[in-house]
DNA sequence: GCCGAATTTATACGATCGTATAATTAGGGG
DNA sequence: CCCCTAATTATACGATCGTATAAATTCGGC
């Protein structure tokens, strides 16, 4: 398939202008090319985000990726630790928005993290880029354990605090035993729905993801 | 990085005696193409199954590929289609031991599902290199579809029969959630003990998944 | 025991990749 | 307004990749 590819020539056709170019902050670039690169990992696998691909993508020729990373292995691993740390972020801006009463706050929580934006093709496709690296590489490692645990320490928080608002009992070791299959469950139903938009499309993610948490918990939590 | 590598001679050093090989059946030879393949995926990554080292792991030359296999792509799937039934294959061996009560089944088929060699690092690695590809790649959608209907399938099959032996309705459209949700545990907790195995080493995996289910169903699976 | 078809090796080619380094340009401080 | 530094481009290099093709070897059938 090498062969076939389309031809992209890497010389400029006459001789001599030089590209103009405009200077940037050293953040405003290298956010550019992260940017870049994880575009390119999620729209067409790993293997096209090359030096030369995600520095057409960032507007920038090859070289300039050099001069803000070493390595190409380092502005991958710096992308991906934007990346996860981004999800965080998003969960968590989303979690100020829910209302006051921690069972509604749980459902919330559940029911967003089976919907869109978060369920998208692209996101699910760098993930698994990133979990494929993950055994091999410490960095990474330690980076999806820090996002993993993140994620579930808030999961497990809500799970406490809906509980006793029921007036359960929510020992830490219950709850974390909860967190941890409740999270499952998500990434699960995340990853399915994902892969198989087609065959997920006619089912409501959300309302099987609550059904699915009342009769784990115990807890009423679909309205 | 690529300049540092250890640079490997593409030539023999004399010149005179051609390398001596044994014929062997195309079954043969195909099968030790696709654990080459299967192996190197899943110890180094996708980027590492070249054709050349594909080929020098399966004892061959590289050129024998091309005559097994129109393109590397093309042995790329077969690899992963092989992955995927050897996966379902071991499933349903593995329900064959399990004892006649349901309930007693679908728990060891949940412990199973949690447990070595199902929850194997080399496994992850290889499956998430399959995601990866899944929203891209029209092949293998169709087969990680028919792989996931045919464990979620069975899934629902245990659970019905689970319910109905304790007395409890089991209408398609209830266990169909409840098996959509079970395998969604499942693989959630599957690919974090993989991602994570340190993590999880002093968790009793088993166990939570069973106490999982047990919630879920609202049906002692414990014992 | 040899002959022929199929398997396997050997060699080569063009493309592309990551990296290195030198030449140039932009844009702010004096 | 000019210069000086840093940002950016340009070019080149060696390595490796997937593929193509020809030569050689194996081994079963006659």
């Amino acid at each position: 398939m090498q062969t076939l590819e389309p031809r992209v020539s890497e010389q400029r056709s006459g001789s001599l202008p030089r590209r103009s170019f405009q200077r940037a902050g050293e953040g405003e670039r290298r956010a550019a090319l992260i940017n870049a690169t994880l575009e390119l990992i999620a729209e067409a696998g790993p293997e096209a985000a090359t030096v030369r691909a995600i520095a057409a993508r960032a507007d920038v020729t090859p070289g300039l990726i050099r001069h803000y990373f070493a390595t190409k292995e380092d502005l991958i691993a710096v992308a991906h630790e934007a990346l996860m740390t981004g999800l965080t972020e998003a969960a968590a801006a989303r979690l100020d928005q829910l209302p006051d009463d921690p069972i509604a706050r749980l459902a919330g929580f559940v029911a967003a993290s089976v919907s869109p934006p978060v369920t998208d093709p692209r996101a699910m496709a760098l993930w698994a880029a990133a979990m494929q690296t993950v055994p091999r590489d410490k960095a990474m490692r330690a980076a999806h354990e820090a996002t993993y645990l993140a994620f579930r320490d808030r999961l497990q928080d809500l799970i406490a605090a809906a509980l006793r608002s029921a007036g359960r009992p929510a020992d830490p070791r219950t709850t974390r035993a909860l967190a941890i299959a409740g999270n499952a469950l998500l990434d699960g139903l995340w990853i399915e729905a994902a892969a198989l938009p087609d065959h997920f499309s006619d089912i409501d993610l959300p309302r099987l993801a609550l059904s699915a948490f009342s009769r784990l918990l115990d807890l009423p939590l679909e309205d």
